[in-house]
This record gives structure tokens, sequence and C-alpha cells, in this order.
RNA sequence: GCGAAAGUGGCGGAACUGGUAGACGCGCUGGCCUUAGGAGCCAGUGGGGCAACCCGUAAGAGUUCGAGUCUCUUCUUUCGCACCA
């Protein structure tokens, strides 16, 4: 099974900005991180994917081994919170857990806690708030702060003291909160142990704020030394931990074990594995997409819609305005019978993600026509996707949803298959010149490369003039093929002008599939020329060898061959052999190309005629359209036939190189002195040193350089070369 | 900032296991053919040198008989992540 994933071209608007906004929506979420563990173990065994894709999956997974830690309320604290949940609502509920609770991987560093931050979007930031006047627009203004996520990670650590503390776990020592706007309330708890020593970012906001910087772990093997003035990263080192009271002097394990150990039975910590993968909220206020099939009932409240009223169609009348979800103002699609209690009830209006359809439509492909569930028993014969091909921005939205997916499904069980795809291959993108015009006022004018011609001027400089003024345009450098700088090829007109052969031969030949591909109107010329050229060769031997075929005698193998038809016949098998691995063994198709396209170039030198000549050709041209054939279909099928085959093409089976072609009575050896290439002789194929070190000698330059006196050494690498080191 | 990959002619790229650097194509130059051609064919095309040869794979060092390929340092580019506690 080959598939061939299409880009994803979508609304892109609702991947950052919007979803911030949405928060307050209730969301409909898939719990992909209780496969967290799996998803990120399994990436091990993908070793038919990329190296670089696993990485990205692994990092976005992020597993981190740590540690909860509870910072028990200081009685300011305790006030605080009590006074602002009274004046909040009633709403608040159980009242407020008693203690401050941060994630770290650091316990080891737990002696050397300063301070503690929290998020300012944390509920003690909010309480504290209250209290002050300049703490609440600090909260406010970090609230707000810049979304970019660019701009996040080179802020200034700012922060702003609560007057607020809690006491530190082991110690009971009081430890001053802190706001800050480096801490991230979507990461572990919202809250962190500051530790100035050991973690930069800590060490930069103490310095900002004037907090002590105490140091809780040394070097092995090193005295302890008080961290200094500039941050380095040895300080955030595993070592030995010091200043620690009973737990000094133990290394980062130990320390790890001890540590949370004392926490534990304290009650105030635990040992824990956090993720940074977070679970999949797939609602969406669009049009378009699937319908989530659930009904709000008054009485009953959510219910699913029954199996049987599956699926719920997206009514076909509505047009996007712009003003939200369409769904959600029409009337006949939002009214319906509560499908438990019978009573009138409103349907569901957000839709799934489209990653969600994304996440199993290679699935329903092997069960198509399968109208009674989702897929059938097929899919244990066709899946896993044997290779899998798509762009790199896939990498890891699209490839983790469909591992998830797989497993939920298998959970479910509907499959019984862990990983959807075997191979994956991450092809390039295309990459075309782009032009454009800046008018004085406005926006630039993006001039498509098709209508643009270089001109060569006086100089030898380029120029680039657009063909419907010709007048000159700017050169905006290589950039992908986009609608928004109209620099995309217009596929149809390719397929008119040159076929659809030459535009995918083009595509195959410039360059390897994992790299970007520069398109290039002169390379596709260069591939059409070629394309006729071997039209042409196939025709031209056809009409010369046309009594021959008739009788049947085009053969090879009868009679002993001259040297020319011999040397040919081994180029042709060992074309097949090279474009054989490439093909099944690197999967690259621009050297299968090229080897190609080099046998045309010796069967057009060749000249000989006769019979057996005839034979030889023949035979080479049918190894170049066998050869061509996976990337030139339409073209080799046509010249399968006039190389006189009934069968279709595409029903032959690729061929063998025969071994008898392959051999060779005498082979061409390297002769280097020094290592330096002096020459080249030929000798008879495995022949031993002694003889090639003779033949060498024969070699003018060889002699030249290699001298008279005997060589100190000589290396001898049968079949390729022979170095005299002298 | 962290991580990964990659740097080869005028250009796209090749060199698979350390063994002929630049395959193949584009572009360019010269010639032939043609009423003409942006068609076709032939020859040439990394740099220097009349030549013998010398130099050359981002820069520098190292290992080796031999390095584009392996090791180290530096530089550059691209991609990914981005305060992940």
């Amino acid at each position: 099974t080959v598939l061939a994933n299409e880009q994803v071209i979508d609304g892109r608007g609702w991947r950052t900005g919007a979803l911030v906004e949405k928060r307050e929506i209730p969301m409909y979420y898939l719990r992909i991180t209780a496969y967290a563990e799996e998803l990120l173990g399994a990436l091990d065994e993908l070793q038919g994917w990329p190296e670089r894709v696993r990485t990205m999956q692994a990092n976005w997974i992020g597993r981190s081994e740590g540690c909860d830690v509870s910072f028990p309320y200081a009685d300011d604290t305790r006030a605080a919170l009590a006074s602002a949940s009274a004046g909040a609502s009633a709403s608040a509920g159980g009242g407020v857990a008693d203690a401050l609770k941060v994630f770290t991987t650091r316990v080891d560093t737990l002696f050397g806690v300063s301070f503690v931050a929290v998020s300012a979007e944390h509920p003690l930031a909010t309480a504290a708030a209250t209290r002050s006047a300049a703490l609440a627009e600090f909260v406010a203004e970090c609230r707000r702060g810049s979304t970019m996520e660019a701009d996040v990670a080179t802020m200034e650590k700012r922060g702003m003291a609560t007057g607020l503390h809690v006491r530190h776990p082991l110690t009971g020592e009081a430890i001053e909160v802190w706001v800050a706007n480096y801490v991230l309330m979507s990461y572990g708890e919202g809250a962190v142990m500051g530790v100035p020593a050991h973690d930069e970012r800590d060490f930069e906001f103490a310095k900002r704020n004037g907090l002590a910087i105490p140091t809780v772990v040394r070097p092995e093997g090193a005295a302890w030394q008080q961290v200094g003035n500039e941050w380095s990263s040895e300080y955030a080192a595993h070592g030995l931990t010091v200043n620690s009271g009973e737990f000094s002097g133990l290394d980062f394990d130990a320390a790890i074990d001890r540590i949370s150990a004392a926490l534990e039975k304290r009650g105030l910590g635990k040992r824990r594995v956090q993720w940074r993968l977070r679970d999949w909220g797939i609602s969406r206020q669009r049009y378009w997409g699937c319908p989530i099939p659930l009904v709000h009932c008054a009485v009953c409240g959510e219910v699913p819609v029954p199996d049987t009223d599956l699926p719920v169609r997206l009514p076909e009348d509505l047009v996007p305005d712009g003003s939200g979800n369409p769904l959600a103002k029409s009337a006949a699609f939002l009214n319906c019978a509560c499908p438990k209690c019978g009573k009138p009830a409103r349907r569901e209006t957000d839709t799934m993600d489209t990653f969600v359809d994304s996440s199993w439509y290679f699935l329903r492909f092997a069960s198509s026509d399968q109208h009674a569930a989702p897929v059938d028993e097929r899919v244990q014969y066709w899946l896993p996707v044997d290779q899998y091909i798509g762009g790199i921005e896939h990498a890891i939205l699209h490839l983790l949803y469909s591992r998830f997916w797989t497993r939920a499904m298998r959970d479910l069980g509907l499959l019984s298959l862990t990983e959807p795809f075997a191979k994956l291959l991450t092809q390039g993108m295309v990459l075309n010149h782009i032009y454009y015009r800046q008018p004085a006022a406005g926006r630039r004018l993006f001039i498509n490369p098709a209508e643009v011609e270089l001109r060569t001027g006086a100089g030898g400089q380029r120029t680039a003039v657009w063909m419907n003024d010709n007048a000159p345009v700017e050169q905006g450098g290589l950039g992908t093929m986009s609608k928004s700088k109209n620099n995309g090829v217009d596929p149809q007109s390719m397929v008119e002008k040159y076929g659809a052969d030459t535009a995918r031969l083009f595509m195959m030949f410039a360059s390897p599939p994992e790299q970007t591909l520069e398109w290039s109107e002169e390379g596709v010329q260069g591939q059409y020329r070629f394309l006729r050229r071997l039209w042409k060769a196939v025709h031209d031997h056809v009409n010369a060898a046309a009594v021959d075929m008739h009788q049947g005698l085009i053969r090879v193998g009868g009679a002993p061959l001259g040297t020319a038809a011999t040397q040919l016949r081994w180029q042709t098998h060992h074309t097949l052999e090279r474009v054989t691995g490439d093909i099944a063994r690197r999967r690259v198709f621009n050297t299968a190309i090229a080897a190609t396209m080099e046998l045309l170039n010796a069967v057009s030198r060749y000249d000989e005629t006769g019979s057996a000549a005839r034979g030889v050709r023949h035979e080479a041209l049918e190894v170049i359209v066998l050869c061509l054939s996976p990337m030139v279909p339409h073209i080799c099928h046509e010249l399968w036939q006039a190389l006189g085959h009934e069968q279709a093409l595409i029903d032959e089976s690729w061929p063998k190189p025969d071994a008898a072609a392959l051999r060779q009575d005498t082979i061409e050896i390297i002769v280097q002195v020094n290592g330096k290439l002096r020459g080249r002789v030929q000798v008879a194929s495995g022949a031993d040193q002694a003889t090639a070190h003779a033949a060498a000698l024969t070699h003018e330059s060889v002699r030249r350089f290699a001298g008279e006196a005997p060589p100190r050494r000589v290396v001898y690498v049968p079949g390729k070369l022979l170095n005299i080191v002298v």
C-alpha cells in the first residue's frame, strides 16, 4: 500500500491566537495524554521513520521525571486566600488546599530554594492581587502580555513580590511568594520553586530582584564554591549536595531518592512523571468538519446521538459569512428531539478538528464500501501502510494523532494494529523563484514566474522582465510555492505543454525525494528533450530492425560479440543493476534516471550494424524503457509496444541482470603513487598484486613518480586500485 | 538559548562500505545543419599553466598508504523546539 498524503490547507487561525479566546467555551477533548507513555516508548521501534521526525515527536510528548513538592501556606497566605474566596463567591466550593504545589525535576536542590514563583494566572496571584493595586496591575499586564511565543523566550524575567509566604517542606523556613512572568500556567502546577544557584532562569530572576542565591550542589571531585555573578551552565550540572542538612554529601540519584522519600513520608511530595503533551481539544466553531454527535437536552443533559441516526449530516445550504459558526444560526440543524426523552432539544454545533478525519482516512480506504462499520477485516490485510509519504510539516500533529487514533481503535476492538505507518518518507517542498513589483503605495504585486523572462544583459547580468509590458521586475529569491507569492506552477499547463510524463520525470530527477525541489523551466525542457531523444532512438531502431523483429531474430547470446557490443551489453545490465538498487533499496530516483540517460547516450554512440548489433541495441532500449517505466509510465507503455511486445508493460515483471553479461575479462584499475592518481591500467579480473604491480609499472607516469628504488609499501585493492608508496 | 541536519563547479545535484571528486542534467562557448529558429546534431566546459604538471569538496588541525566521506575546533546556513521548572 502506498499512500501519498496531500497537503492540508487550512484556515490556520485557530492554531494559536483563536484558541486563547475560546478557552472559556466548553471544549471536547480526546485523551491523547493517556497514550503518552506508549506513543513515546514505541518511537524506538519505528525504524522506518526518519530520525528527525522521531526526535520531534519525542520532544513534543516531552517526558520529565520529577517530584511534586508542597510548600505549606504560612498564616498570611492562608488568611489572604480565605478572604479572597469569601469575597469572590460561594462557588469556590470546597475551600483551598493548604499548600502551594510545584513540580520539579531537581528535588536534590530543594535546600537551595530562595523564593517560589507563580504564574499570573495562578489562584494565589489572583488572591494576592486583591490586596495590592500595584500587584493587580502587574498581574493584568502579564496576562495580556505578548502571546507571540518567540518573544516570550527572550522576554525579561520580571516579577513582583506578593508579600505572602509559604514554608519550606523540610526546614519550615518562611519563603516569599512571587508572581513571575516566566512561569507558565499550562505546564506542571503553574508554580515553581526558585533555585537561583542551579537554574538559569531562577538565577536571572534572583539577580534582577536582589534575592539570595544559596549554593547547594558542588561538582564531584571539586571544592564547594559559591555561585558567582555570571551564570555558567556548570551550575546546573548534577553533582554532590552541600548545605542540605542531613541530605548533604549525596550524589544526584541518592539525593533524589532520599529527599523525595522524606517528602512523601510527611505527605508533602510525590515522585511522578510530567508530560508536555496535553489533551487534544477537537472542538471547532466552524461549518466544515464532522459534527460532534451530541444533543443538549434541558432534562437529560448531554445525550449522544444513537448509532442508528449517524452520521449527523451538515446542511448544505449554509454560507459562512465571517460572523461565526453558521450552524449555530441554522434552526433546521439546531432543533431536534432528545434521543432519550423525546422533548425538544438543541443539537451540538461544534464540529471536529479536521485532523480527526485525517487520523484514520487511510484505514477507511481499506474498507470504503463498508457501510455498517468504520472498518472491517480487510484493514488487517492492507495495513499498516508500507510506505507513507508526506511533508515534514506533518511530523508532529498528523503523524502523532494518527498513531494515537490507531491505538484508540485498537483498544475499542476495531483493529489489531498499533502503528499505522511502517515507513515514512518526508518529501521536500517545491521552491520557485519569486518576482514582484513594489508600487509607490499599496501592496507588492507578485508576478508568476511563467510570465517572466530572464534576459542576459551586455555586462552578463541577468534581468527579469515581465512579458506583459517588457519592463523589469524585482527578484525576490527562492521560496516555497504559495498562492500569496504567486509562484506556483499550474499543473494543467505543464501537462498541455510537455505532457505528464515530462513533468513527473523532471520532479523525480531534480533532487532526491527528501530534499527541497527547485522548480526550473529549463530543467523541465531538458527532460522533454531526453524523452524525445528516447522516442526517436526507439523508432529509428525499430525501423532499421523491422525485418529481424518479424523473423524473430532479435535476441542476444548466440554468436560471440565484438568488443563494442560486449561493452554495451555490460553497460545495459550494469544499468539495470544500478537502477534496481536505486529504486528498491536506496529509494533515490534521480540517480536511477541519470543511469538510464547514460545508457541512452551509450546506445547513441554505438554505431555497429548487422543482426547481432541490432539485438544488442534492442536489449539496451528495452532495459531503458523498463527502468524508466515507474517514472514515465505512459511513454514507456507506447515504446514497449513499439519494441514488439504484445503484453502491456505494466504487466511485465521487473527483469534481473544477466550475470554472464556482467562478467568482465579485463578490468581497469587505478594506479596511485603515494596516494595520488598517476594512471589507469587494464589487468585481467582477478589478477594478483604482483601482476597488477607489473602492469602498473608499464605506465609511463607511474614509473616516473615511483622511481627505481623498491617501494616502501604497496596497497592493492583487487578490482579497484594499486597504491605504490615510495 | 537548546536540539538536529547540512555546507561539493555559474546552477540543480552525483560520488552507496574511507579508494578515479564533479556522474546526469541545466546554463554557457564554438562548430555543423537550416529560408529561419528559442528545433536537431557534434565538440568543449572546476581553477591555474604553452606543457609536464600544480591546486581544488566552508576554514583549520588530526587519523590513514589514501579523506568530500572518519575525529576535533571554528564559521555559515537551514530546520525543529522555544522560559517545560
